[in-house]
DNA sequence: CGTGAAACGGAGCACTCGCTCCGGCTACCG
DNA sequence: CGGTAGCCGGAGCGAGTGCTCCGTTTCACG
């Protein structure tokens, strides 16, 4: 995790102010990794070392700042994501998945951010922006997945990301090959070969 | 939900107090099934309608009634779904699952405390019993689906219990056919048909 | 009934957490 | 270098939360 402080300063800001700056959205982006979504803000700013009056200056709330601390982290994840591709379907896919679970077993509060930005939570219009960050490369994930006719063609990107949710919710929770062992059976389900009729949006009896 | 006043007297307790007990335990219930695991006392109190006294008279701590309340409403859990079962396993085991779902979406708490019954959480000794309630019914369910040979082999009752988890944090968040779907994804996965080779519970690499 | 042990209620304590306020300091401009 | 705009820190406020204390009321037994 390397230092956002670079997107800080737009005009001639004082110097000082932006590294200051910089260092709360460092702060608040390792504590999040670490503790989850609710942290402390004195500790936010002891860890930025800097004052609490610093910290509600460059930011007017504590949602504020978490959520300009997540927008940073999901944009590396995003990126680093997408580096790893290989251009062959189905491993990258699979391996996007088991990867960002790592992330979250590592960082318990990622995908908690993650599913607050869920169409239709309340008040989720500040979380938007890191389903922004991970939405489209899922999506492309889907598309060539698709195309190459390893994923199941009823499956969507939502389908995709609601699982991911899912698994991240135990990953941190459980020990490491537990969670491999359920990511493998979904991502078994999603396979073409394992296709049985879906339940579309509107209608659903899934047993059968 | 109906009371559970019943298992309040033991020896000669005055009936005000056995009454209270189950009061306490009812709003207990209630509140968690509709908010989660972090209810106010007071506002249990006032559920109650009860003094705080009288709550902390009954149980030692916040935690405790918690534990009992929750208790009562797994064992009541357990008690339905067994009283579901057709005999059918497959049919037995999905629906278990979209049952156990049901209820998460309508009481988002349930599955929190089942969670944080997971072996290897911290302080969870406490919940231990929660599980209990569930845990051999699902052990049963799987292995009835092992026997009838619609469950590939490899696959635990551990596995479906953290399925379930999975699965009930995301059931309260997401509109019900969106659950669904990605229940039917996973059951999918399930299917002795779907079966590709499952990572072990020591080492796991799950990829294509 | 009368009596006392036990239960009752709710004000209040200790603590946490998000946020504000303001006296003092410092980086930048001229 | 000096002046000042703007930043800095952290004590402290108000709102919550888990839990306790204790004066008052109620039940059950003789």
């Amino acid at each position: 995790m390397t230092s956002p402080s670079a997107a800080a300063s737009s005009a001639a800001t004082r110097s000082d102010a932006a590294r200051n700056r910089g260092r709360l959205l460092d702060a608040a982006a390792g504590l999040i990794a670490e503790r989850g979504s609710d942290v402390d803000v004195r500790e936010i700013a002891r860890r930025a070392e800097v004052g609490m009056g610093t910290l509600y200056r460059h930011f007017p709330t504590k949602e504020a700042l978490l959520d300009a601390a997540l927008e940073y982290v999901f944009t590396s994840w995003a990126a680093s994501a997408t580096a790893a591709l290989t251009g062959r379907a189905w491993p990258d896919l699979s391996g996007f998945l088991a990867d960002a679970l790592t992330r979250q077993t590592a960082s318990p509060g990622l995908l908690d951010a993650y599913c607050q930005a869920l169409p239709g939570q309340a008040g989720n219009t500040a979380r938007q922006h890191c389903r922004q960050q991970v939405g489209p490369l899922i999506a492309d994930l889907v598309r060539a997945a698709h195309e190459s006719g390893e994923l199941r063609p009823d499956i969507t990107a939502e389908d995709v990301s609601l699982l991911l949710v899912a698994l991240g919710r135990i990953a941190p929770v459980v020990p490491e090959p537990a969670w491999r062992r359920i990511l493998h059976v979904a991502l078994d389900g999603l396979r073409t070969s394992a296709a049985t009729p879906l339940p579309d949006a509107a209608q659903a009896t899934p047993g059968h």
